[in-house]
DNA sequence: GTCTATAACGGGATAGAC
DNA sequence: GTCTATCCCGTTATAGAC
């Protein structure tokens, strides 16, 4: 590929910067580290993406792209509510455990550009619930689940899996935790939301 | 008060970079515009606060000093389990709702500090929960409730309180709502976060 | 379109003299 | 405690090579 937007050095600039970031955390990644460890010109750097922000904004799309179909696909399944609950719980868990900087990149970017709503386009595209919600006002009426609003309940859900990623350092802190114990806490909670989640919609 | 914690030029920077933080937002004040306008030399603020971030931590904990205990008191507090859950739910809301800018500096803070969570003292002392572990404990060997994880039933409960102030700007652009909309879905959700955990714990 | 070199500016942080 | 000078970093700009 020769295009701006798709060359070998464009592709390098992303993964070095995304491995340093995950390495020593964005904000302790110079762009002139970056541009060292990539083996080119600063100049060029700024060339493809014109600061920082718009590089890691740029790695952040590219994890989306990676990840969110996978968890797209599963709230507009032709599946059971039961099941469909516990493989997006899972599912979630198992991308935000693998892409550190997932959540806090999310958040960053709210935080960062909550005048601009268009930024927030391919965040927002992980969110299309109208078949989960759907699914969830159809069962309400056979009297299956309890009658409940689907847009806090699917609020409720995404807040129980994200949010502790969100406060990692604070409950590792908070308990004592070393790393391993972490993703065991990470491990043991995806049950836990499953049976909270579960519990909500009982009759 | 002339000792290097109590100065009067301490506070005054304090209460000049608040003013102007909350005006402005943090990322728009300069440490130049906020000595300038304190009236002391720019290297005199580092001799205080050895970079803008530590005096942005020094105001956010000055801040949820009072807050913190109103917060902080009720796990304590000698109340039946499901008073005690809706109490610190329609509470922690209510300081949220006061002060929206709390929820972003926590974890802008700790994505900044991640390895350095310890230095968030306030935020820390915010989650002493070993009396209402204790009460969950208790009335789980009672069987008035489900013998759950009290460590995974406290973070789900501040996540459902806290993300979706972590996350208002989406939630504002994905259901279209406008600030005052918005509140209402915030005070809606206080029900709906109460009834999630009273059904969580349902034996 | 891709890449290098270099200079400059503004903002945050530091050393050291007083 | 206070101030000057300086440095580092992100960013912008320019001029030019292939």
């Amino acid at each position: 590929m020769d295009t701006k937007h798709g060359s070998a050095t464009r592709l390098k600039l992303m993964e070095t910067a995304r491995e340093l970031f995950i390495a020593k955390g964005v904000d302790r990644v110079g762009v002139r580290e970056i541009a060292a460890k990539a083996g080119v010109n600063l100049s060029l750097m700024n060339y493809y993406f014109q600061s920082k922000e718009n590089l890691l904004e740029e790695i952040f799309e590219q994890s989306i792209k990676d990840n969110g179909q996978k968890i797209r696909q599963i709230l507009n399944a032709e599946l059971p509510l039961d099941s469909k609950i516990k493989l997006y719980v899972n599912t979630y868990t198992d991308v935000l455990v693998e892409d550190p900087l997932l959540v806090p990149f999310v958040l960053s970017i709210i935080h960062r550009n909550a005048e601009q709503a268009p930024r927030l386009k391919s965040v927002h595209s992980l969110y299309n619930t109208e078949a989960f919600s759907k699914q969830l006002r159809q069962e309400a009426e056979k009297g299956h689940i309890r009658n409940i609003d689907p847009e806090q309940f699917f609020i409720s859900m995404i807040s129980l899996i994200l949010f502790p990623f969100a406060i990692k350092p604070l409950i590792a802190y908070r308990m004592g935790l070393n790393s391993e114990e972490m993703a065991k806490f990470l491990e043991d909670r995806r049950e836990h939301i499953y049976i909270m989640l579960m519990a909500t919609l009982r009759p």
